[in-house]
DNA sequence: ATTATCTATAGATCTATAGATAATGC
DNA sequence: ATTATCTATAGATCTATAGATAATGC
């Protein structure tokens, strides 16, 4: 019963980083602060990751598997077009409403380091393709049979990430410049859901 | 004929911070860097801003005003209401495709300096409350007429931000990840920019 | 023996200020 | 006299590493 927990060290650090990452950023989260979160000394999180990019490298590489991973997991079954793309919205809405941070750390890295851009375009090769691909496709016929207008599936995909994105992007301005609490976000967030799917697919209706 | 320019050293310090913060942000600019930016020593910036903070809320207040006022541009004319809505979505595209790097500028500082955010209350304060209102007003007449759908004013602000932000907020990933040039992004942003209006448009037919 | 953890510190920033010197305005 | 500009530096980080000590695995 050890109660805390029985994370190793090096866990508890990732964990600590994690948090402090995903709440501040690379440049403003410091190893000392990372290590004081994990309760062991500064030196330990060099000792496990040896440089400060390379801790934040392996954070970024596993919150962006996540991300893309949760985000192609509605496949190829058998459901209509409309209905597929409808969940595939709701299942992009709710990982972000698990990850709210997600989209800030993001930003953040691909903008200021366009370096890290680089650990995006492996993640982003294979898999990603592949499903963006089959998505394609999919469109094409509907567009073909004449339910659904002539639109590129790379807008569809950007009017989703927009209309998504931005709703946990501003959090933090919902609760302090319009004093929104955690029920009145709750409240939002769920109307946009909505919201997003109804923009989304009628802006397919030829 | 001094070419370069004959603006004095303190109005060249606020155009290196200006640079500089809107492209790393205030964590990533030392105050070092922007001296050299502005061709004098560090000492100097700290004579005419006194702090490093200071000098960033003056860039952050410009580029805020610059941000808002620009938006609620479009005022009361005798137009049609979607003609008028059409008009400021519009407005509020071409004035981030003119200032690429604001809404990361605003992100970042708002999500990691949650004490900024009262620098953005008093400027969201008057004039911003004023013309809400109004468009409120306005919506709520087209509602009562039947020619839209019944849907909150914040739920359309929110997509209009939504659609326009993120197609600059992601630019560097359009050129890293999928190779865009300048002129690529052009046309994805002029095609976005018609896009984002006929989707909001669209959302509101009854 | 090897791995995990700690203390201590070198070396690199970076912000802010003190104090000297040059330029400008009366 | 006042304002602008510079040099120099104190003091506060912060990253990374060296080297000592404790814990663990055979």
């Amino acid at each position: 019963m050890t109660g805390v927990s029985d994370l190793t060290k090096e866990q508890k650090i990732m964990q600590a980083a994690e948090r402090l990452f995903l709440e501040k950023g690379f440049a403003l989260t410091s190893t000392g602060e990372i290590a004081k979160d994990a309760g062991c000394n500064q030196a330990l999180v060099h000792y496990y990751f040896r440089t400060k990019d390379r801790l934040f490298e392996t954070i970024f590489q596993k919150k962006i598997t996540v991300f893309i991973t949760d985000f192609m997991q509605i496949g190829g079954k058998r459901i209509p077009f409309e209905e597929k793309l409808r969940r595939k919205i709701e299942a992009h809405f709710d990982m972000l409403d698990a990850n709210r941070q997600l989209p800030f750390l993001f930003l953040n890295e691909l903008i200021t380091n366009p370096a890290r851009i680089a650990s995006v375009k492996e993640n982003f090769g294979v898999l990603p393709a592949k499903v963006y691909r089959q998505f394609s496709e999919e469109l094409e016929k509907e567009i073909a049979k004449g339910t659904v207008r002539n639109i590129s599936p790379l807008d569809i995909v950007l009017s989703v990430f927009s209309l998504n994105i931005v709703v946990f992007l501003m959090l933090p301005v919902f609760r302090e410049v319009f004093g929104m609490d955690e029920a009145a976000f709750r409240e939002l967030a769920d109307r946009r859901k909505k919201e997003n799917v109804a923009m989304v697919l009628a802006s397919l209706r030829p």
